[in-house]
DNA sequence: GAATGCACTATCCTTTAGGAAAGTGCTATA
DNA sequence: TATAGCACTTTCCTAAAGGATAGTGCATTC
């Protein structure tokens, strides 16, 4: 007995816009990816540039962006040494994600005050 | 004493960015969108259309995403009575986001295996 | 020598997301 | 009459996300 299937495939776009979930869901990849990016290179600045994050969490996220090879973390032996947070090549292909979330919210934050 | 502030101010892109992951994240408000905008309309066509998903959590999303007025729940009242799940106009609105997260997912992939 | 900055880690706890499995009330079909 | 489909709901549960608070070791600055 063959089953029914009267729905409408949409696997060609569910199977990519899943990886890129996968590596983007949360809270705070993405706002953190846009911190680094404008330049913030420092735990703390980060910290800061990024209202109401803890220090656990951002620690944890940016070993998570580490390993997807979109930052790269940088050790400078000056004393003091310095602990920098740098975007890797790689960061600038989720630009495109970034501008159209921005582009959306800022649009969404006008409908909902209409 | 004024504090220091060293680091890079970015909240023009990190509100708007927030107030668009507050509506999107999780796993599954994407894709059920996508579903029903290529033309899923049942519930059980849409949720086969996602593999994986358990009617649970679709019938909580879908409520959500009508909360959001991204799209509609539209009772046919033939018998049997139907029920459609329908894009509103403003599901529209995230097919930048949709096809930016698409094109980063395949562009990921290939990443992957090379 | 006291306070501050830096880059975290550690502990504990709450909330949320999400999954598994079964069931419900209805209708249609074999 | 039994089975299947539809659109869910219910219950129970686990894992992951995330937050609060404190502390650590080192260095510099007041």
């Amino acid at each position: 007995m063959t089953p029914k299937q009267s729905y409408l495939s949409c696997l060609d776009t569910l199977k990519p816009v899943r990886d890129a979930l996968d590596v983007f869901n949360g809270k705070w990849k993405l706002p953190i990816l846009v911190s680094i990016m404008v330049g913030n290179e420092r735990f703390t600045d980060i910290q800061h540039s990024i209202s109401c994050i803890t220090p656990k969490v951002l620690a944890k996220e940016l070993k998570d962006l580490e390993e997807h090879k979109l930052i790269r973390r940088v050790i400078i032996n000056e004393y003091p040494v310095k602990i920098l947070y740098r975007p890797e090549p790689y960061a600038e292909s989720i630009i495109p994600i970034i501008d159209a979330l921005k582009e959306w919210g800022l649009n969404h934050r006008k409908k909902l005050f209409t």
